[in-house]
DNA sequence: CCTTGACCCACCCATGGTGGTAAGGTTCAC
DNA sequence: GTGAACCTTACCACCATGGGTGGGTCAAGG
């Protein structure tokens, strides 16, 4: 199988899989004239990259993630530990943003919209600017 | 005012200043020795860019916004369609991400996190990264 | 007058993922 | 034998930020 058909098979862009490669994901096969060529256990590979992406995981997670599904020893504990991190860290993110939808809705409420210049978002983001205002 | 204490006034670094006179943000004066001039009107500039990106506009978003902020007619209008598209965004990312925290809470309750290999972590990832499995 | 240290300058490189594009080689169907 | 459709490598771009390097400048103190 070639790039064009893993690219089909997997969902993921020939960039991609040229990318993850350079990184040491996974190692292709190449033909005599120097096509990359992919098992069926490739394509099963960049799969599951693309099903760890969908969740939000680092390629650097998911190389780990790999090297865990690839380790019969491994330890389930391990895949736990790494997803809790993960999840901590995308409720963090989360929060953030939480954050600033509450701070622009409410500046956004009292904002007329209207065609006059005056607006509490920018007198707003202006007086936070304002060194006189701490 | 030169740009070390254009950081302390302001709190950006000396490095995004730059960065900011580089995409015109800003347009600080300089000496006849090329040290750049900050007045206190730069330093208010570059605190309203540091209270907008806190907000989490973008940085093309934060130059519309200081456009705004210095066009004496403009319409608050435009200010809150700019705040709106934003929050829609930020809206987008948060649903985006607790979807991920929802599968992965489901994923790491089911996962015994003990000693033994068997995950439903990775048997998941794996099995949504299995064509058979569509 | 000269050194020292704290500044300043411009420039290049790196990140993380992803897309694009260009210049060239290969394969296959007709 | 030619053209389409594929493949290759090697660049450039994004966004926002940090790091480093080599060299200029300025003020203070011996």
């Amino acid at each position: 199988m070639n790039i064009g058909e893993a690219t089909k098979a997997s969902g993921i862009s020939r960039k991609m899989i040229r990318y993850y490669e350079e990184i040491t994901l996974l190692q292709p096969g190449r033909t005599a004239n120097g096509y990359r060529v992919y098992t069926p256990q490739d394509i099963h590979t960049l799969r599951f990259i693309g099903a760890a992406r969908r969740l939000g995981f680092s390629v650097p997670d998911v190389k780990a993630l790999l090297a865990l599904w690839q380790d019969r020893s491994r330890s389930s504990a391990d895949v736990k530990h790494l997803t809790n991190g993960h999840i901590k860290e995308l409720r963090a993110r989360v929060t953030e943003l939480n954050a600033m939808i509450a701070a622009l809705e409410t500046l956004a409420r009292a904002c007329g919209g209207d065609d006059r210049p005056d607006c509490p978002i920018i007198n707003r983001i202006a007086s936070t600017a304002d060194p006189n205002s701490t």
